[in-house]
DNA sequence: TGTACATCAGTGAACGCGCGTTCACTGATGTAC
DNA sequence: TGTACATCAGTGAACGCGCGTTCACTGATGTAC
C-alpha cells in the first residue's frame, strides 16, 4: 500500500544506508539487491520504486560512506587536543577496529579494486570524495604552503589507504598489525 | 580426445597464466571460468580436468601474480645502475603503465578490496608474496638494521599499493598522476 | 471539512540470463602384454 | 617392437541457482471537488 510521504523518504534513505554497509562488508559484485532489500527490511521488488538500477545505488551508496568517513576524519581531528589533528585521523585510520571493520569503514579500502572498475558516475563520486579527504588532511598538515600540504596529503592518503587494504589480506595477524603500527610510526616522524 | 602430459600441462599453466591476467582486468567475481576459458582457447567444459574449483584456480592465479609482480620488482633493482635499486622498485612501480596496466600488474592494487574477502588458502598464497616483495623492498632499505628496514619496507609498500589503488579510482587525470607523483617524491626522499 | 478517486510504496511471482558445476561422449595417448 | 585396450583431455549440452529487472496486484495516502 501507499506510504506517506515522509515514509517513503525515510525507506529511501534506510536502503541507501543498508546498502553501504553491505557493499562494504561483502563487495559490490557479491552483494545482491535482494540482500539489501532484506537487510533493509523490505522485499526485492520494491527497489524500483526509489532506484533506477543497481548502478545507482552503488553511486549513492558510495557517495555515503565516503560522507562518513570524511565526517569521522574530520570529527577525530576537531575531538584532538594535539596541534592540528593530523594524527588524530592518521591514528583513527590505522586503528586496529577500523580494520576489523569493513562494513562501517572506508570504502577506499573495503572496496578499492572494485571501485577502480566501477562506472563513471560512482567513480566521480567517490573521485569527489577523495579531494575532500585530501583537503581534511592538507588543512592540518606540518607544512605550510597549499601546495606542499596537499602533496603531503595525497601521500598520507595513499599509504593510510595502502596499509588498511594490506592489513586485511593478509593472514598473518602478526604482519597485519605490524603494517598498521609501522606505517603510523613513518607517518607520525616526517 | 585425450593430449600428451607435455601438452596437458603446458594447457594447464595457460589456464592459470590466462586467469592472473582475466581476474586482474575484470575482477575475480566478474569473471566467469567461461570468460577464462575461452581466452585461454578452451571451452569451458574441461575446466574440471585440471582444478577442482573455481576457487583453487583463484589461488593458483593469485600466486602466479604475486611471483610475477615480485619478480618485475627484483628485475628493476637489478637493471638499477644507482645505489641499492629501492627508488627504481619504487618508479617501476608507481609508473603512468603500470597505473593503465591493471591486466599485467600488481595484484594488491588490482584485486585488493576482493582477496581481503577471498577464501583462506588464496589469502595464505597472496600473505606469502606480500612477505617476499617485502623482504625484496627491505634488503634494498636506506637503513641497515634489519627490524628498521623491514619497517621501512611495510611502509613503502602500503604507500605504493594505496597510491596506484587511488590513482586507478579517480575520474581526474590530473589528480590520478599527482597522487603516484608525489608519492614517488615523498618516498624518495626520508 | 467531508467525500471520491487517482496515485503509488511495497509484495510476491515471474522473466531471461549467466554463473559454477556435472556428464555423456570422442578419440588420441600411453600402458600392458 | 607391435598390438589391444584402458585412460583421460577436451567438447558441448545440461543441471540448479541466484542475479537484475519487470509486473499485476493491494490498499493507505493525498489530492480535487
Amino acid at each position: 500500500m501507499k506510504r506517506s510521504k515522509a515514509e517513503t523518504a525515510e525507506t529511501r534513505h534506510r536502503i541507501v544506508e543498508t546498502a553501504a554497509r553491505e557493499f562494504r562488508r561483502n563487495g559490490i559484485h557479491a552483494t545482491g539487491l535482494a540482500d539489501v532489500m532484506a537487510a533493509a527490511g523490505l522485499t526485492h521488488g520494491g527497489f524500483y520504486r526509489h532506484f533506477q538500477s543497481k548502478d545507482q545505488l552503488v553511486a549513492e551508496a558510495c557517495a555515503a560512506g565516503m560522507n562518513s568517513i570524511v565526517a569521522r576524519a574530520e570529527a577525530a581531528a576537531c575531538q584532538s587536543d594535539s596541534n592540528g589533528g593530523l594524527e588524530a585521523i592518521i591514528e583513527s585510520y590505522l586503528a586496529v577496529n577500523h580494520r576489523d571493520d569493513r562494513a562501517g569503514g572506508c570504502p577506499l579500502t573495503s572496496l578499492g579494486s572494485e571501485l577502480a572498475r566501477a562506472d563513471n558516475e560512482t567513480r566521480a563520486t567517490v573521485s569527489e570524495g577523495i579531494v575532500r579527504f585530501v583537503e581534511a588532511l592538507a588543512t592540518r598538515a606540518r607544512r605550510r604552503k597549499p601546495e606542499l600540504a596537499k602533496s603531503d596529503a595525497l601521500f598520507v592518503l595513499s599509504a593510510l589507504v595502502g596499509a588498511v587494504t594490506l592489513s586485511r589480506i593478509t593472514t598473518d595477524t602478526g604482519l597485519s598489525d605490524a603494517i598498521l603500527s609501522e606505517t603510523k610510526r613513518h607517518l607520525a616522524r616526517p
